[in-house]
Parts: C-alpha cells; sequence; structure tokens
DNA sequence: CGGCCTGTTGAGGGGGGTCAAGCAAGGTGG
DNA sequence: CCACCTTGCTTGACCCCCCTCAACAGGCCG
C-alpha cells in the first residue's frame, strides 16, 4: 500500500473518530443529550458526514425537497426567507448544537434557505430514520419535542421583540442573547466574533442597517460595548440585559 | 329511577358521545387526522374532557405547570405573554383543531396565559400520555411532528409580517389569514365574527389600537371590506390579499 | 339615567427609514 | 507595487409612518 493512501485511510479513520457523537463536545447540548452511551451509537448510526460549508454556500435551497434536519457542528449559518420579488428576510441564526429545518417538516420542503456565514460544518440526520428512530429511543424523542418547543418559544420571545421593542432593546438583546448562547458553549459570553455582517443582523432585527450602525456607535459612547468591525467585546452585560426589558 | 337522574344519564352520554373524536367534525383537521378507526380509540381514550371556558377565562396561566396541550374544539382563544411590569403581547389566536401549549414542552412550564375569547371547549390532552401512545402510532408522532413544524412555519410568517410590513399589509395579511383558516373549517371565508378585540388584533399585529382603527375605515372606503363592529364582510378577496404582499 | 368599556376620529410629534456621501479594507489586474 | 474597484460600514440630512395624547360616540349593564 503506498504511503498516501495508507494517509488517506488514516485520515478518514480519524475524520470518522473525530465527528461521531460519542466523542463530539456538543453531545450534551446537541440532540443525543439525554442518549445513554448503547443508545447514542444507535443514533450515530444513522448520521450522515458532510464537507464542510464554505462561506456563503448554501445547505439548502428555499423550496427544495425535506428529507433532512442538520445539527450544527461547527460554523454557524442564517436562514434567510424570499417572498415576491427579492426581498429577504432573516429569520434565524444557527450555532453549533442547533437543529436547523424543523420547518420544514410539515410542507416537506424548506420553508427557507439556510447560508453558511462562515467555515461550517454540520451533521445530516435523515428525517426518516430519525422519526423511526425516535420511536424506539423515549429519550431522542422528548429530546426531539423538546427542541421544537423551544424554538416555538423563542420565536414568541422575537416577535415580542420585534412588535414592541425599541432599536436601541432590539440590539442590547440581540448582544445579550448571543453572549448567552456563546457561555452555554463553552465560550466568552465577553468576547466573540459576529459571524454575521451588519446588513443581516439589521434585516433579522427589524431594522435599516444604517441604525444598527448608529445605535452601536451609542452603545459604545455608553461604554456598553466595544465594537471593532466584527469584533466584540461586551464592557457591561448587566446595563444591556437592562437595555434589553422593555420598559419605556 | 327519577326522571330527572334518568336525564342526567341521557345527558352525559350523549357528551360522551359528543366528545368522541370519531364522531367529531374537526377529526380531518386536528391532531388524530392520520389515525386509523381502531387507533383513533385509543387516542380518545387518553382525552380528558373539559367544561366550557367562558369568554375572559384563562385555560393556563403564564408560568403554571406544563401537563397537557390542548385541541381547540369550539370558540377561540388568545395567547398572551407578560415580560415585566404589565406589558403584555397577544402572540396567537387559535382556533378550533389547533393545537395549544406546544411552547410548553421545553421548559415544563407554559410560557405564556391562554384566554377564552367566547365560551370554548377544548380536549385535554395529557403530554405523558400522548407521548407514549405516540411510540405506538406513528401516524400520531408524524402529525405532532407535524403540527409543531407549521407552528414554526406561521412563526417565521409573522416575523416577516412584523419587521418588513407596513399597517396595511399587516391588516390585509391578517384579513385574508383569518379567511382562509375560516374556510379550511368549512365555514365561510368572506363573512365572519371577530371574537378578538380592536386591542388584541393592534397588539398582535405591533400596531396601536387607533392605527388599526384607522386602516379598517380606509379598507372599507376602498370597499375591500365591510366591518361593522365584530361583524366582517370581506368583499373583495383578491385585492387583499395583493395589498398583503410585500411589495411596496 | 349614568358609568364603563370598546371603538372612532383628530392633532401633533418622534423614532427610525430613506437617500446620499464618504471611508476603510480587501481583492484584482496591470 | 500601485491604481482601481468592490464590499461593508459609518455618518449626516430629511421626512414619513405610525405612536401618543385627547376628545368623543355608541353599546351594555347596573
Amino acid at each position: 500500500m503506498p504511503v498516501n493512501a495508507a494517509n488517506a485511510v488514516d485520515k478518514r479513520r480519524s475524520l470518522l473518530h473525530e465527528t461521531r457523537c460519542q466523542n463530539c463536545s456538543l453531545s450534551s447540548l446537541c440532540l443525543p443529550l439525554a442518549l445513554e452511551l448503547e443508545d447514542m451509537e444507535q443514533f450515530d448510526a444513522i448520521i450522515r458526514r458532510r464537507a464542510p460549508l464554505k462561506k456563503g454556500e448554501a445547505l439548502f435551497r428555499q423550496g427544495s425537497a425535506f428529507n433532512s434536519v442538520f445539527a450544527v457542528r461547527s460554523g454557524s449559518l442564517k436562514q434567510i426567507t424570499t417572498e415576491g420579488s427579492g426581498d429577504d428576510q432573516v429569520t434565524n441564526f444557527y450555532l453549533p448544537s442547533e437543529l436547523v429545518g424543523l420547518d420544514g417538516i410539515d410542507e416537506k420542503t424548506y420553508p427557507g434557505s439556510v447560508i453558511a456565514l462562515e467555515t461550517t460544518t454540520v451533521c445530516e440526520i435523515p428525517f426518516d430514520r430519525l422519526d423511526a428512530l425516535s420511536e424506539q429511543l423515549p429519550e431522542l424523542r422528548g429530546q426531539l419535542y423538546r427542541s421544537m418547543s423551544k424554538e416555538l418559544r423563542d420565536d414568541r420571545r422575537m416577535m415580542r421583540l420585534l412588535s414592541r421593542k425599541t432599536a436601541d432593546q432590539r440590539l442590547a438583546s440581540f448582544f445579550t442573547s448571543l453572549s448567552d448562547r456563546f457561555r452555554r458553549r463553552g465560550y466568552s459570553p465577553y468576547s466573540f466574533r459576529l459571524s454575521m455582517s451588519r446588513a443581516d443582523i439589521g434585516n433579522y432585527l427589524g431594522l435599516a442597517v444604517e441604525t444598527v450602525s448608529r445605535i452601536l456607535g451609542r452603545f459604545q459612547q455608553q461604554e456598553l460595548v466595544e465594537v471593532s468591525g466584527r469584533e466584540v467585546h461586551i464592557l457591561n452585560l448587566e446595563a444591556l440585559a437592562t437595555q434589553a426589558q422593555d420598559e419605556p
């Protein structure tokens, strides 16, 4: 066996090893969170590995056939839905361990495109096999129900934000929410890099890009955050959280 | 046996008969939609009957323990979430056959209160038993996944409405959506009665009551609808649907 | 009849959108 | 290596949509 072929096998084996749920650092947050080791192996067996997505590449497009849900392994993505002529709406950002595509189950097509914001790896989980396995594994089924329920809950929070909060409160909410999500994933809640553009943020929060920019400037004056490009340092998380509440 | 006792038995029997899924006129829309007759009996067996709610009564309150989901049988309800001091947000309206409470699964408490808008009857479905039954009945499980998925999809539509649409478009969307929901339930899509107040509508759509009132007036001038109190006649559904799209 | 609640209508002001210009960073080709 | 362009972000000026405040009308019930 030639040397490079042996290397290729090693590499594949190592990749396979890395991408097993049992060894995944996210397993305490991800879908198989509640599974015993033995059950996790069953779950692991139905997962399809995917080549990493490059920045800007689509995991899937709006309207394409729904077959799988995806768990984010590393990187991040945005969901955008298009209606009518070219008017996009960013409806979600996805971070590692989060499930993408649950809103496609009902009509068997994805209701929005999902685009990588940076180099991103995902685990593909064919939904029919997930459903079948959820019959045998009550913990898996429960976790799936909980994931969808959580997303519903988050959506309600987002609706409140969009219909009642001022631009300042929206951005404060955005930062505190991101901070919290990073914290849960073991990253610093105070220093992180935004993988999305100002345009994405504005679109997501229902604000013009210019407004996002202006308020970011104001937050810096108030020494709530320090922002340089996409690099964010939160200086006063508590004050931000206060801002984020919706009192006038 | 005294006459009135016999009557009571009859009445109870009749009530029981009425409230069985097999005889429910909504069964083609509701959760057991995909079930065979035999399976439906199993499903029917776990449902708890409830006394009708009067207008203004709560099905449950925000923060109370989650144990059941509910299927609306007749009437309608609103979901409201309270945050901070007295600032309510209407996050949903529920019509017959729709499922209430799915967003409580995750954290084992209901994230909002659900209030009857009129005299309303619901079927209570204890979630642990529903979950257990969904293990045996793949169709039931599938329908539950689909229901949650549909709600996610609807939420995304709502977010788009709240972040991109003008007040006119929001109200046009609201009416076309209601019209469509009535149509699917076998009611007239052109004539119906709003069970919610202007304040509820405004709150739900992220608008002030005054704005709702003004735009309703404008819609009448344009002969799109005829509104008298809570009685609505849609005169030009197509034009309303056009309005509802989000082109400037 | 007189409160109370819901809904309508008018006047005024502000938050944030739109339009426009400028600037820094990064890529590309000469 | 530099001129050029593109992309993303910031800042300023203006103005419009919708919120706020206020008064009022109608329906319901005591």
